[in-house]
DNA sequence: AAAAAAGAGAACCAAAAGAGAACGTAAATT
DNA sequence: AATTTACGTTCTCTTTTGGTTCTCTTTTTT
C-alpha cells in the first residue's frame, strides 16, 4: 500500500465527507464537476491510487458498478484529527487545575460542536442529577457567552472556576446546580466570565 | 545536534504551535505565506537548519511532499484505531436494532476497556438514576459473562435486549433498571444471554 | 567594520496534476 | 436491430507544484 499524495488525501477526504451527496455509486465525472475538475482521466488516476491505498474499493452488483469507501477508511476517518485536548479537571469552588503538559483525547463527533472544544473532568457531585457525576469526562466549547439553561464553565471573581447550569438577567447572574442538597448563587454580571459550554459528557465505568 | 538561531526556533514553535491548522504537512510556500516571507528558498534554509537540529521531519521523498514535527508524529501515531464500531440502538423489550451498514465512532481510550468494545445507543428512560439517559451511547465490552452489580447487555428468550444492573445467583438471574419508578425482572439463568458488560458512556448536548 | 543571519528572487528539475482524445462495453433509447 | 448515451479505462501531452541550489542584498550581531 502506497503512500498518498497531497491530492490524493485531498480527494479521499471530500468524498468521505461528502458521501451521501452523490448518487450511489459516484460516477467520475460527478466526483470532476464536485472538484470542479475537468478531465475524467485524471480522476480515474487518483481513484486507482485511493483504491490501491486500500481507502475505496470497486463494487459492482448487478445494476451498478462504482466505488465505494472501505470500512478502514471509515474507521481511519473517525480516529484521526478528533482527538481535543484534555486540559484539566474542574471542581466547584476551585480554578481549574491545569495539567502540566495537555494530552489528547479522541472525541467522537457527535460530543462536539463545530467550534473549538476542550475536554475537563469533573470533581464533585453538584451536577449529578443532571446526569454528570464525579470523575466524569465533559466537551466544553469555547465560548464566553451562553443562553440561559445551558451548562457552563464559569469563572467566578476571577479565581473559581465550576459548571453549573446559568441564568442571566440583566442585573445579576444566576449559577444553579443539580443537585438537591445545594442552592442556586447569585452574583452581579461582572463577578461571573463564561468560559465555555457543555456540549458532551462521557463516563468510564472501569 | 548545532544550535538554534533565533529565527529558527521562531519558525520551529509557530510549525508546533499552528500544525492543527494546516490540513497538510506545510509546503515550503505555506509557511512562508503565513510567516509573511516572500522567498522559498529562505524558507528552506530554515527547515533545512531544523531538519539537522531533529525538530522536524523532512519532505525528501517526493511523494509526500511537506513537513511535519517528529514529536508530532508519535501523537498523530497514537491518535489512530481508536474508533470502535456503533452497532445501533437498543431499547428495553426490544432486540438490539442494527444499523444496515455500521459507523465507527472515535471513542477516547479511557472510556474502552481492552477487550473489544462496540458502541450502542440508548432508547428509554430504564438507567436514568445510573446517570444514563434516553440518547446517551454506551461502550459495552462484549463478553458472555458478567459479575454481580456490573451494568450488562441482556439478550432475554432471544427477543428482547435491554441494559440492567446483574445480580445472578444460582437458580435466577435479576435484571435490575436503575429508575424508581420500574421494577426488577427477575428470570431463570437459561432464560438470559449476556452480551457484553458497560465501560463507558457519552452524552451530546447539542 | 567584519561576520553572521535573514531574506529576495531567479533558475532548475522531477513528480504530480490536469486536459482531452480515443476506445470498449453495457445500458438505454429509437 | 440499430443507434445513442453513459461511463470506466488508457493514453499522450502540457501545466503546475514544490524542493533544491544559486547569487546578491539587507539586517542584525559582535
Amino acid at each position: 500500500m502506497n503512500e498518498l499524495t497531497r491530492r490524493q488525501r485531498e480527494i479521499f477526504e471530500f468524498l468521505r465527507d461528502n458521501y451521501e451527496k452523490f448518487s450511489f455509486p459516484p460516477t467520475l465525472d460527478e466526483l470532476c464537476a464536485a472538484l470542479g475538475m475537468a478531465s475524467r482521466g485524471s480522476m480515474h488516476k487518483h481513484i486507482t491510487a485511493l483504491i490501491e491505498a486500500g481507502l475505496v474499493e470497486s463494487f459492482a452488483d448487478q445494476k451498478n458498478t462504482g466505488i465505494r469507501l472501505t470500512s478502514r477508511a471509515q474507521r481511519e476517518y473517525e480516529a484521526c484529527e478528533h482527538a481535543l485536548p484534555f486540559v484539566g479537571s474542574i471542581a466547584a469552588g476551585k480554578p481549574i487545575e491545569a495539567l502540566e503538559n495537555i494530552n489528547y483525547m479522541a472525541v467522537p463527533e457527535v460530543l462536539k460542536s463545530d467550534k473549538p472544544c476542550y475536554v475537563l473532568q469533573i470533581k464533585g457531585d453538584s451536577m449529578v442529577e443532571a446526569g454528570i457525576f464525579d470523575g466524569d469526562w465533559v466537551v466544553i466549547e469555547q465560548r464566553s457567552y451562553a443562553q440561559n439553561g445551558e451548562i457552563v464553565v464559569a469563572l467566578i471573581e476571577k479565581s473559581e472556576a465550576t459548571l453549573k447550569y446559568i441564568e442571566q438577567s440583566p442585573d445579576k447572574v444566576l449559577l444553579i446546580p443539580a443537585n438537591a442538597s445545594m442552592s442556586a448563587m447569585v452574583y452581579r454580571p461582572d463577578q461571573v466570565e463564561i468560559q465555555g459550554v457543555l456540549v458532551g459528557q462521557m463516563r468510564s465505568y472501569r
